[in-house]
DNA sequence: ATAATATGTTATAAATTTATCAAAGAGTGG
DNA sequence: CCACTCTTTGATAAATTTATAACATATTAT
């Protein structure tokens, strides 16, 4: 989801008509209240900014977004009629990623919307991750350990997975349950100890590479 | 390290000036040759690349390191005089992260370095810590004395965690216990005695390192 | 040398954390 | 709606860690 700042709905309209065509999934947004209230919905894959807002500046609406603990990451792309050098330098030294300036060429937008992604893509596509006898195929959703195929729920597919993905790594319980079930959990749960358990116990042998660190969380290998 | 190619020799050294000012590594190269030899040396953090190249062109240089496993993941900035939309387009679209057109701002091509930079560093704050024979790895929860790998339990981890992190200064105990314990501790207590013990005795010869300051605290090392 | 004070060591009970179980709850497709 | 599987949850058991008291040893002051 890419989510489009811009006060000129016509502009708003044309980008997001193009990205569409790109295959992008886009939510156009007036200012920066509206954008405010789309990221309490959905923290978006990346940020198209212009600068000349009504209300708020579009710099401000930057700070505010890279300070902001689930938006700091999110790629920014500043979309402004405001072309002085200074004006570049400013915006890309408070944290945005590419500095575009109207009038723009849309095909070029396109292409540097693509170039962002992809350079910002957390680089899980991996098909095929493998830990010891432990075998996970994305694609065909497929899991074996010891060459033997298993059963694996979704919970436990996707917890296998993400363990995969960050195997050697401590991952906390918050962690697990804020990455595997999408939501910040606080207070005690039993849920997640409950599929590590399932997990290893049909992982069989290779379930001991899971490994509890207490008062940490969890770890699969090293 | 970041390679300028480029065949102008006073563009590069313009370049590659500003470059050295903000603090960057910097290697100037005149074609894809150059380059192809430079990356045997060392593969960079980033490419500056010129289109306009005398003997291979600029796209065909980008799609042979876009095809390099060792530099199929470094950051490229195209840096040019070919100015026209699809110009643009083919560039970002055949791997390219930037394109920056001559006459550009100096200003501007730092700042957008940087940007690239920032985007692309890994995310993964790598935080390790070692003294001497001691190290100690923050995200995969590992501790090891001269090689050999350490099973520590929680405080005694953190204990080191905060000693290393402190290495030189010494540390009262109750400051800590403060730390991390997570609470003032008046009285007696041999508490953060123990734990120091313990952590010598696990640490072996590296035990030696935690110094008793009689009457202050703890310290480790010099 | 002796007393006074500070630190090191030990064993063990208490506290905390995790594993497991069983049962309730939530979805899903027939 | 039923039968089914999957998921969550609270309770309890098991495992591990940690604090602490008691005592030993070391260092400093008198």
């Amino acid at each position: 989801m890419i989510y489009i700042v811009e006060d000129d709905r016509e502009i708003r309209e044309m980008i997001g008509y193009a990205l569409k065509n790109s295959g992008f999934e886009v939510a156009g947004l007036a200012d920066g209240n509206q954008l405010d209230a789309a990221v309490e919905v959905q923290v978006p894959e990346m940020i198209l900014l212009d600068i000349m807002l009504p209300e708020e500046d579009g710099l401000a609406v930057l700070r505010r977004l890279r300070e902001d603990e689930r938006t700091k990451d999110v790629p920014i792309m500043m979309v402004t009629a405001k072309t002085t050098e200074l004006d570049k330098v400013k915006g890309l030294d408070m944290g945005a990623d590419d500095y575009l300036t109207k009038p723009f060429g849309i095909m070029e937008l396109v292409s540097r919307v693509k170039a962002l992604l992809r350079r910002s893509a957390p680089r899980d596509d991996e098909e095929i991750i493998v830990y010891a006898g432990i075998m996970l195929d994305v694609r065909r959703h497929l899991v074996s350990a010891d060459g033997r195929q298993l059963e694996l729920t979704y919970k436990e597919y996707e917890l296998l997975k993400y363990l995969l993905k960050n195997s050697g790594i401590v991952l906390s319980r918050e962690k697990i349950m804020d990455k595997v079930w999408g939501y910040d959990f606080e207070g005690e749960s039993r849920t997640v100890d409950m599929h590590i358990k399932t997990l290893r116990q049909k992982l069989g042998q290779n379930g001991a590479h899971i490994k509890t660190i207490r008062n940490v969380g969890y770890k699969l290998g090293d």
